[in-house]
DNA sequence: GCTGATACGTTTAGATCTAAACGTAACCGA
DNA sequence: TCGGTTACGTTTAGATCTAAACGTATCAGC
């Protein structure tokens, strides 16, 4: 996917989503400036999120790739195997970016690689003990951080949030089918 | 930074994320998984946001990169020139990024670097004319599409969403700053 | 059974980022 | 004025991603 880098439109930290709205209307009157007060706190969130979570992680000794490919696997629930193909699909990379984050989790010993029974030519990629318990110990750790930092807004506002999060979700991923 | 492409906790887009969250409830009852309602759908609408982008700046011939680059510039008014310094305050990448990205723009003959001559060996970074006419011709297209994008939106549910993703951002920068 | 089409996973080439090392220029206290 | 410190920009090494090429197993229709 292309990363979280590039936000042109009103990244810039340094000013609030409507002090860049207003540079821009100030520079060029007409810019259609609607949707800055909406995309730019969410790449900016996601930045902030994202870079936390590094923080944390290397604290416990495991990457954030290596935590989204054990997260999805446990909580698939028993017998903790998923297919290369189903990795792809429950994550925000490609096949091939799957691929390699399986072969580093597997040289360290954290998920086994097995062939599918199911036909197909699949590859179960299942966890380790050792991944297990990896995960086990990692992931309260990060969702509780998430929590601390997200406690300001009162349980409605978070519901409000959560809600409107949910609608735009859906609305932009339906207008990107429609327009393709 | 870190790019967008881990976001264990709750990436997976073939769930919601409610459904994510009562699939931890259901493996480790007691996970904390109040911010995966939060966090989730903010990272999913950044990789949105991101991956449509880069398909809208293909088809202008310009990529998201410089397209961040240029915009900061050409919304910062005359004389369209920031030292590499403030361009790094006011993107989300490192210093070492800005310096390629100058690079790169400079040989597409996008920008133009100088010696500043207010002190401390600063360079600033300034637009050519045809950076200046690229700009030109692509902030409309992206903005206008991002716009159309969250159009699914009433204009009180966008000023609401706004505001709250504007509390959020604050609430967190100081939580991070706190924390350290 | 064949055979072509398709699904699936891996590999490779290339892009771009970060962190850290570096090299200098500018500033500052004595 | 001098020497150390700091600010600033660039370079480099390493990590990891994407897109596309590949190789092969499986399936479907005849």
């Amino acid at each position: 996917m292309a990363d979280m880098t590039s936000m042109a439109g009103g990244s810039d930290p340094t000013h609030s989503p409507s002090e860049i709205a207003a540079a821009w209307q100030r520079e060029r009157p007409g810019t259609p400036t609607g949707s800055i007060e909406i995309v730019t706190p969410i790449w900016r969130l996601a930045k902030l999120f994202s870079d936390d979570r590094v923080r944390v992680l290397r604290a416990a000794g495991i990457d954030a790739a290596t935590l989204d490919l054990l997260s999805v696997i446990r909580r698939s629930g028993p017998p903790y195997a998923l297919s290369t193909r189903e990795l792809t699909r429950r994550t925000l990379v490609t096949a091939g970016a799957i691929s390699q984050r399986v072969a580093r989790a597997e040289r360290e010993g954290l998920v086994r690689r097995a062939p599918g029974t199911t036909g197909r030519r699949t590859v179960m990629v299942s966890l380790t003990d050792e991944g297990h318990s990896l995960i086990e110990r990692s992931v309260d750790a990060v969702l509780g951080r998430e929590a601390m930092l997200v406690s300001g807004l009162s349980d409605s506002e978070r519901d409000l949030l959560a809600g409107l999060l949910e609608k735009l979700t859906a609305d932009v991923g339906r207008r990107l089918t429609d327009s393709r």
